[in-house]
DNA sequence: GCGTCATTTCGACCCGGAGCGAAACGTGAG
DNA sequence: CTCACGTTTCGCTCCGGGTCGAAATGACGC
């Protein structure tokens, strides 16, 4: 029955060193056996085999890299699945009231390739608000989302991003949405989502912290957003 | 860290029989222990445990009945997740090729109160075609989904069912999407969506098979859905 | 070829937890 | 009150799997 598919992959997930192997994966950063093992606290061995076992249930995949493996999420909807488990609300979890250190902890960070968090909520709420974004309707099996002539040119004039190009280089979706309808908070992913990321890690608006995943917004970041996003930080 | 958050849940889904129990769950109507017990096929005491667990892990809630208890799953939110876990592609698993025994299986299904599967795939599509459903920019904070007029006119008139009735008797939100992106599959979810699928089952347009998650749709029901959504079954 | 280094495989240990039956608990019926 | 029945708790067994160190494998550089 397709309870067994859940629990194949809740086995995959259960194990805290394996969770946490995940977690640094998700910053979307390819690793390597030694580090996530460094990373993790426990041994060579160990991590190998839990790396095996990602692999095997499809969460992980492996390239071969002369004497190293590099180590990524399997996929997109991988990394959206797990960041969805990481998120979904337990009602009867005691909800252990994390405003006070999740705060800033949870702001800004990234998922797999694009910025997700508190930053990303707003970032997709301001290009919803311009009018930057729209629902896609040309191909009635294709319900997705594309940019504006008015998002386009903005992408272009003010931050340089050309999405002609990328089309070309990438086959994949240029624009999706996460959504999590429950709490109403979306933020924006695909192709867009991820150079726009880039450029904004490469300008130095946001830097990476210790753990992969978090996002540190610097001065000259507070200040392009404030500039480009309207985003007080 | 949050990794442990994702093996907490892990670990709550990890068991085949946790996982059984929570796919017969998935229906939507609560059970009580000793349902799950002899439909999972294990003794009383150890469902007993293994619903101890679920709930302690927020993924399901209990309720006194007399000297009966019934076990529901939390929330739509913990639905919509497990349904997501059910269905993500996982690259790696060799792909079991599902066409063949699955697409009867999967047609139609529901998703804790709503048609999911293919055939809640084709209602979704036939609402957004005929334009019974928009994007709704009303509030700048609530990006949801919304019933246009001639929806609404729709389902007073060709289904009898009062939307506005409905609104009254009922705090949840009307409509929302359940979007799987990836797979361009998206179904509709919401309060107008478990009216629907209620209505479906008492005019006997789709009837639960034993596993409580399937429907098949009757004569009635293929005749209805070419009349009202186009719908070939 | 040989040493080095990253990684995986093997063997041994041990703890968590899934399973059952029996007994205890709680509620409803007579 | 007492019995019947659904459910939970307890005590127990047993298997799976997470852990490590040591040894084997595979690549690179000299």
């Amino acid at each position: 029955m397709s309870g067994s598919r859940i629990s194949t992959l809740g086995s995959a997930l259960a194990d805290p060193t394996r969770a946490a192997a995940l977690a640094a994966l998700l910053s979307g950063t390819a690793h390597t056996s030694g580090e996530l093992a460094r990373a993790c606290g426990v041994a060579a061995s160990t991590m190998s085999s839990h790396l095996g076992k990602l692999v095997d249930s499809g969460l992980v995949r492996v390239e071969a890299a002369g004497r190293y493996r590099h180590y990524r999420i399997a996929s997109r909807e991988v990394a959206d699945l797990l960041e969805r488990i990481d998120e979904v609300d337990l009602p009867e979890t005691a909800t252990p009231r994390r405003p006070s250190p999740g705060r800033d902890l949870s702001y800004a960070r990234s998922c797999y390739d694009h910025v997700a968090g508190q930053l990303g909520v707003e970032i997709h709420d301001t290009f919803v608000d311009r009018g930057w974004v729209e629902l896609d309707e040309s191909d009635p099996n294709h319900h997705g989302v594309s940019l504006t002539d008015a998002g386009d040119r903005f992408l272009s004039q003010a931050l340089g991003i050309d999405v002609a190009a990328l089309a070309t280089r990438s086959r994949r979706p240029m624009l999706r949405i996460d959504i999590d309808w429950t709490e109403r908070r979306n933020h924006l992913a695909g192709a867009v989502a991820a150079e726009l990321m880039t450029l904004m890690l490469e300008e130095k608006w946001l830097r990476r912290r210790t753990d992969k995943r978090v996002l540190t917004v610097s001065e000259t970041g507070k200040a392009k957003l404030a500039e480009h996003f309207d985003i007080r930080v």
